[in-house]
DNA sequence: GCTGTCAAAGTTATCGATAACTACAACCAG
DNA sequence: CTGGTTGTAGTTATCGATAACTTTGACAGC
């Protein structure tokens, strides 16, 4: 049963429109493959005048590896994965443009996910990084849960964590230090001569928590004690978290007993619903109530009244993320968890200047 | 020369703690690794019996392909990039977010690389995505030349134009009736009673050049002529494009003989800028000088002066260019060329309320 | 009983690159 | 002259999946 072979020597295809391969190279040089693939990493096998060769070849006839190919026997497929949970964020479109920025040059592709808030689409969507077998993966998270996490350490992917991070995972972060954030612009609110400082909080997330509890610290330190009404919680679900959210909780916040006359908001555009709720009932600010913001993202200056904001310098935070990722897919063995706290800084304005 | 060699069977590895592979389940229920593959692809030569088990036998363990080894044989990678001009930018944020919500689920990841609104990055970004042999292109370009799309046709990878296009280059394109918007804007400034329009306008793409010839096409057909010092330009240097540059130009329009009453900005950072300018001049919008802007980005509402903005519906115009990716990839022959413009509209607010 | 068809599964070669090893000269020390 | 080293290039097997064929057995029709 001998099929009908042609001749023993393997066969080259004459590659019509296809892009060059390494064997189209070493055919055209009289070369073998291998001696192609070790210019192309840089071994040192290779005689100077031979390197210089094919370089120039390779130029010519404007060589590019296949990665996949490369991917299937090296195991990594030079690409970088980051889940955010809404790209049109600016706190986080900023950072995927930092990290953008960060691993340019590096021979590596950004593959940039989002989850929408949502913790299971989240689920999924590292799932689907993992089946692409990323080399690390930057998660700004929307989770509740660790179980994801585990999932990435079994397999052995690195990852680092954005913005948001998890009691008990000894996971790589990068974010704000956010107790800071709330301490100073409670402190600011407090130096503005404000005395019932209200605080309308975020989801369930660390960084939440930890405003939330620098509010806390910040009062505790000047002897002042927050009214549980004064800290009002926006909706989780997904059309509340912005201004309308804000504009909801702080028409909660007029209506309560003694009226605070500070309003600390978790983030920008809560912060401008805030405002609107404020103006809507007739009131002044900052002279009735002063309010402050977080992310200092919006055109702040050009706002009806302008926002004092702590700025969380998030191209920092991506260019810091892109940094420790590359580190992470350069190390040769397993590195010990690195964390890296950006100092915010307060950026006052019109809506809290009382003085 | 007969190297030690153990026995003639196939050994299959025993893998300690790597992804699972075809071979582990094939070995694990005693069938062929191509059965199973025939199975995951819905090949119709398996019994139903057979399916249902390896179907079963695959959840338990987990597997997920191997797309690296796939894209190999194949030559798909089940992988689409998306290169815009800058991800900060809300427009073009939207467009990424409604991208990726477009081909969620569908088994492709997205690559996005931002060009910085740079040409020579741009064609490095899309060499990088050919280089990943991408199985479509999505791209808001920053080009001057064709030169790049020309390469991308060469490897036979299709693409899909959003937002610019070329005049002489047959490609699928999806994007914003420009000269619509134009007209739309500068009929709504004459309706409000403006006879001195300026125009301040983008660099040299296909969206500025279609305003343009909409705001001229509209004074035309009003029988009123534009005077050249009213149409200015921004700057083309990258610090240049927002609001500064706004600023600049809108500083110019009030420099001129006769003062312009109306101005129809390329967009809305610079929109921003050339309120500020004017306001800072101690002129009144609308009342001295009305304002019109492009894209509906911004937090309108909260503006000093609300904006009147042109809206794109970006969301829009990512998802139909997802759509039309999808329908690239799967169309077994090649497409012809596609064009969907989106009709933009007007939200009027208190920058044009002059009656 | 023989042939043909069909369903269901298996064999083999291949995609393009790389790891690990081998081959072979040139050269040197002893 | 032998054995070892060094520098340079080639051989072979492999990564994990799939395309294209081939095999096997059951069964129908004549």
């Amino acid at each position: 049963m001998t099929k009908p072979r042609g001749c023993k020597e393997k066969q080259v295809k004459y590659q019509a429109g296809g892009p060059v391969r390494m064997k189209d190279i070493a055919r055209d040089m009289g070369l073998s493959t291998v001696t192609i693939s070790k210019v192309l990493r840089g071994h040192s096998d290779i005689s100077d005048e031979t390197r210089k060769r094919v370089l120039k070849r390779m130029e010519e006839l404007h060589y590019q590896p296949n990665l996949a190919a490369r991917a299937l026997i090296t195991g990594r497929t030079s690409t970088i994965g980051l889940v955010v949970p809404d790209l049109l964020h600016p706190f986080f479109a900023q950072i995927a443009k930092a990290v953008s920025a960060g691993i340019r040059g590096q021979g590596y592709s950004l593959i940039i996910t989002s989850s929408e808030e949502d913790p299971d689409l989240e689920r999924q969507e590292i799932e689907q990084l993992l089946a692409r077998r990323v080399d690390v993966m930057l998660i700004a998270s929307a989770q509740w849960t660790v179980e994801s996490f585990r999932r990435i350490e079994e397999r052995g992917i690195p990852y680092v964590l954005i913005d948001r991070f998890f009691v008990g995972l000894a996971a790589n972060f990068v974010g704000v230090d956010d107790e800071a954030v709330g301490t100073i612009a409670t402190d600011h609110l407090i130096d503005q001569g404000c005395r019932k400082i209200a605080h309308i909080r975020g989801p369930e997330t660390s960084t939440a928590l930890g405003r939330m509890e620098g509010y806390r610290r910040a009062l505790a330190a000047r002897r002042l004690t927050p009214m549980p009404k004064h800290v009002v919680s926006i909706g989780s679900s997904g059309d509340d978290r912005g201004e309308p959210g804000g504009y909801e909780a702080a028409k909660k916040l007029l209506a309560a007993k003694p009226r605070p006359d500070g309003i600390f908001c978790f983030n920008d555009p809560i912060a401008l619903g805030a405002m609107r709720a404020i103006l809507d009932a007739g009131l002044r600010i900052p002279e009735d109530i002063a309010v402050v913001g977080c992310g200092n993202v919006l055109y702040s200056d050009f706002l009806r009244v302008p926002l004092t904001s702590v700025d969380q310098d998030s191209a920092a935070i991506g260019k810091i993320a892109a940094e420790l990722a590359l580190a992470l897919v350069g190390a040769k063995t397993p590195m010990a968890p690195r964390t890296e706290l950006i100092s915010p800084k307060l950026m006052i304005r019109a809506s809290s200047m009382r003085e």
